[in-house]
DNA sequence: CTCTCTTTGTATCGCTCCCAAACAAAGCGG
DNA sequence: CCGCTTTGTTTGGGAGCGATACAAAGAGAG
């Protein structure tokens, strides 16, 4: 038994964490502000954002700044542009991306591909690897972590892909497990130095809504539902006090499966008129009455279809209303389940949502229970490459929750 | 360093309120395991645990144990059973009952009452209280908080009653005020002596997931959810990490109108075939060809003949195994999206997993996505006068939370 | 331009919390 | 009786942080 937690020589600033996450998301541009955030004096302030400033990872600027309000003007706290990064690594349909991305979500540099060998997870991932560390040694940077993006649920603790979609994979496939071998195969080093570099990987949708919850449409939202399509079928995923709910096996929020039509198509879920099936591009397309063509690239088809063509043709304008509808069902359903203060869209559901928002209010406000869900702010996703953003977050979070410990100094 | 030692004892501040919950929830039956749960020093546990005896709230005994193991006794701690309560009241169809709840769940006093005046949220409440009050002053306990518990959601943060169910209440009464106010009109302090007592409401599925997690089937779940019934309709409550989740305006786990028969009876809300009226006490009975009667007392005749009829009576079997598929048909889309790692189920849904537990978990495993929801493990609610518990359970987190604070000291 | 007001940054002091270490106590087994 | 193990207790000291006083940097008034 060992009582005696943590070691003595390391002096962990409690607030160094928070400091650093209020900075990271621009909820704190001024010293003054952060001393009002955290709740603490502003001598104490100061030497947190000191540390973390000798620490590299955020910028105090003391020079004027023509502020125009009274009194002395607060020192600027800003990311610090030429800090560490992280490596993020994204696999899809149509390729894969890889990049080195900064505090505040910067992306410093991003490279995409395509895949070549599809049906080996492992090749796959060493390509991504390979790519992020050609990128790490142009730029010099120094990595302090890494995060991976796939189209499946992963399943926790294990980090398993339990349902890669749009890939030749079995399903099962230990991503972390693999994604981790790969970062130690490519030579990248832990941050502490001499322990290896640990992998991160989860769902796309998760981390399109921890992508948007920090520095997109989902800002200050303290419950934040995200429901978003891909090529095919419907993901979701919650965010509660600035945290990922991903349930107690990582599982949680597969949304796809609520009844929005109960005379609707049958469903491999072995349900009927699942939201899975009923407002997903293969959906949109076949209700315009277009030919759907191959699954990937099918999310492309279809949001230009509706895009270029709601104004001018009826068959497309009938169908994104017939989408709009169950999706407004599936939303208020969700709404009576979650009780979100906020809802953002992704894939097809953010461009139904474009096209006409005031269509899916009046639905869900018509289902709603208690009159409240016609009442909750649904807006469209609005990062670029958000997934990717959302696979460094996940990579940043042990540096917010202890910049020294994971710092290794 | 000056020597300005044994100024106050007022130590462990910190780590204060975390001891309290686990003596509290009988996770620290020892010294020994206190230390090893918070993660601190024998000597910072010995402070704490003396802190909290200091003040009244848990009792620590050196006595020996003839423990058997090894090594030096530790001392037991428990929660001190001549220590301050809390007033908890209950209001539901066919009555109220007040309790005086010591910590660890532990009731002291409790009366039940008959609703003379039904129509009048504010003399009911009166009535709870008065009672509530009368057994204060019998048992000569200080009292510490108080919470009510209402047969309806509750909004927050305003404290109104949305929907009262069998209650001749208009919707959006503000409970929580009128609580407030009647705990002050029977004179009822606040525990700092000069600051009146403020009440807490809340909905009675909600509380009793807080009850049972802390004390009943729901002990050590990490993300527990709860689906129960009363006469009528179907709700449901989730405990993430401790904590109840009511959303961010408390009507979370509105979770009565998932699908769970396309071409079922239609809903009040608008949908067909909704949990709500297609698993509850009316549905069952209409199942098994039985006259329902009056609303009040069909929690009860149901259950009365689930229990006693189910080996007699095909249609009363019949009507159990179709409320059994809808129930787990409705319980595996609720992992899908919530992914807890343990289900607990009372009223009407209790007796059916009592009576037939395989049939309920092969649905569940049938319609699970992963092949898991099948393994969560679903229980039937243990604990006696549970929402009332759970009424207690809110009024003590204050307290839990710190202990120093709320005793005013 | 200078004086004052307001807001913020900085230096110092002292207090509180809590760890570490050493020691004492209480049971078990020889 | 003496070791062994586990736990409680005492003591010293270090780190974090609040409080306070003072300095700095702008805005506005005259």
């Amino acid at each position: 038994m060992t009582p005696t937690r943590a070691t003595k020589p390391e002096r962990g600033r409690g607030a160094l964490g928070p400091a650093l996450e209020l900075v990271h998301t621009g909820r704190a541009p001024t010293r003054a502000v952060l001393t009002a955030e955290l709740g603490v004096t502003r001598a104490t302030a100061g030497a947190v954002a000191a540390e973390l400033e000798a620490l590299g990872l955020i910028t105090v600027d003391s020079r004027p700044t023509a502020a125009g309000s009274q009194g002395r003007p607060s020192h600027r706290l800003s990311v610090n542009p030429d800090g560490p990064v992280v490596l993020a690594a994204q696999v899809h349909a149509d390729g894969f991306r890889a990049a080195l991305v900064g505090l505040g979500g910067r992306i410093v540099a991003t490279e995409p591909g395509r895949l070549t060998v599809e049906a080996d997870p492992a090749q796959v991932l060493a390509e991504v690897v390979g790519v992020g560390a050609r990128l790490l040694r142009e730029t010099g940077r120094r990595c302090l972590g890494a995060g991976l993006s796939v189209p499946s649920a992963v399943a926790e603790p294990e980090g398993t892909a339990l349902n890669p979609l749009h890939l030749p994979w079995p399903p099962g496939v230990p991503v972390r497990e693999i994604f981790t071998r790969c970062l130690a195969e490519a030579g990248i080093p832990g941050p502490s130095g001499d322990a290896p570099m640990v992998g991160h990987a989860a769902n796309d949708i998760n981390l399109v809504a921890l992508a948007e919850h920090r520095h997109g449409a989902g800002r200050g939202a303290r419950d934040l539902l995200c429901v978003a399509t891909a090529h095919r079928g419907v993901g979701g995923a919650l965010v509660l006090d600035g945290r990922l709910h991903t349930g107690s096996s990582g599982l949680a929020l597969e949304v796809g499966h609520l009844t929005v039509d109960p005379n609707g198509r049958s469903c491999h879920c072995g349900g009927r008129g699942c939201l899975d099936v009923e407002t997903d591009p293969l959906a949109f397309l076949e209700a315009a009455g277009r030919e759907p063509g191959p699954e990937t690239g099918m999310l492309r088809r279809a949001l230009d279809l509706l895009r270029t063509e709601y104004a001018a043709d009826p068959a497309v304008r009938d169908a994104a209303h017939l989408l709009t509808d169950r999706l407004g069902l599936g939303l208020a359903g969700l709404v009576n389940i979650l009780d979100p203060d906020r809802i953002i869209l992704g894939g097809l559901h953010g461009a139904l949502l474009e096209v006409d928002a005031e269509r899916l209010h009046a639905v869900m406000e018509e289902r709603s229970l208690w009159g409240r869900s016609g009442t909750v702010p649904v807006l469209a996703c609005a990062l670029e490459h958000n997934s990717l953003v959302g696979a460094a977050e996940l990579a940043w979070q042990p540096v917010l929750d202890d910049p020294m410990a994971a710092l290794g100094s």
